[in-house]
DNA sequence: TGGTTTCCTTGACATAGGTCAAGTTTTTAC
DNA sequence: GTAAAAACTTGACCTATGTCAAGGAAACCA
């Protein structure tokens, strides 16, 4: 349990709560287990409350008639998620997927919403990242609509390296497949992006090692 | 002037607020005139404030580096727009422009923030705003990446259906170029699949007027 | 460690939809 | 009301990317 209230003080979403209301927080939440591949909510549920990621990683996505699937979100540690049907009361508009095992953290609507209600500064930091998510949105349309795939390749290996700190060498934090429904393509097309900025000289990849060999160039997609 | 407190009034962002707090906002506000075509902000620009809808439709929208354009909202009165980077200081994550003669009322960013601290039913309002905005865009991504075009337009029509309570002919609100950009394509691509459409006998187009002869099949895109 | 399952890559192929260009129609403005 | 501008349509063409299929590599499990 330490880890917990460890995640949520370390939050934006709870960023600057005193001691006590951290502890009220962490007082009406719930931990859960996820395996690998299990399912937190399917598109359409009814939202009983929202959740944050604890351990492991988590996807949000759409699914179309076909089973192709579209990646909305990846949210790790202290990434809340299913927030959205919380403040109007709609079913859940998208799927939660785990990614390995973890844990996370179930915030019961009602007692969140009161919670809500008597500390101003959640609503603030709320809106902060509800901000900031339509702001991801926004990009992510953009890029579907007005990039191509090797674009959208090339913006995410730059983000990539800004994350992880290099702009040399950046290492894939999911599988390729599931890139490829982040990015909304497919595996295949995926990999011979890959294999043609390889040839190009712009990056060279190994596993999930990514080198970046010609910034400029993964610059000008 | 009562006009513009009639519609903030009304608006979801201000639903349930007294006479007294309604005047408070109107105070804040400063009305804009806008012609047509006129960019009430652009990308990148720093966010002094958000606006709100008087009069008229507001395109906003994302541009390529070749030009292409995809709108990612259009709003019409009693709307907030611009309101994202209000939250966390960022500039506008897209630019905002006039699709005909209107008016806009201006919230400069400090004020407006004061009294979203004072007031927290603004904050769960803006929340409940927010959240729809984030299903929304994820619906758009949703039909961006794993719908055709000619399943996205079957939607907006069946949406625009929705809106003017007929399910038997809807009329465009704007421009089919503009429609194009919306739906993430060309005005080309777009017309071809009117025409086909037409053809097949699922819709008839006369103008901007549609007629939806074949809901079954308008559906199943 | 060996075997099985999952993931990734590559080839062949089909096609949706983008671009360029040339009408045609509609709207706008004087 | 007419001319100019804007919006829309249609044709020809091309390419990015999706689909299907099969082989290879890597990861996982017992």
């Amino acid at each position: 349990m330490k880890n917990t209230e460890n995640i949520i003080a370390k939050s934006l979403l709870f960023a600057g709560l005193s001691e006590k209301q951290l502890a009220e927080i962490a007082n009406i939440t719930v931990v859960k287990d996820v395996g690998k591949e299990d399912t937190v909510f399917f598109e359409g549920d009814e939202a009983v409350g929202f959740y944050m990621m604890l351990e492991g990683k988590i996807k949000i996505f759409k699914t179309s008639f076909e089973g192709r699937e579209q990646i909305l979100h990846i949210y790790g540690p202290g990434e809340p998620f299913g927030e959205v049907p919380v403040f109007h009361g709609r079913p859940y508009p998208a799927n939660a997927m785990s990614l390995g095992k973890g844990k996370v953290l179930f915030f019961p609507r009602k007692e969140f919403v009161n919670l809500v209600h008597a500390t101003p500064s959640i609503a603030l930091n709320m809106l902060a990242m509800l901000s900031m998510r339509l702001r991801q949105f926004a990009t992510q349309i953009e890029h579907l609509s007005l990039k191509e795939v090797p674009g959208r390749l090339a913006s995410h290996l730059l983000y990539l390296g800004e994350e992880q700190g290099s702009s040399e060498q950046v290492t894939l934090d999911i599988p390729k497949g599931q890139l490829a429904s982040l990015l909304g393509t497919t595996p295949e097309t995926l990999s011979r992006i890959f294999a043609r900025m390889s040839e190009d000289g712009i990056i060279r990849v190994s596993g999930r090692k990514i080198e970046m060999l010609d910034l400029d160039r993964l610059l000008e997609f």
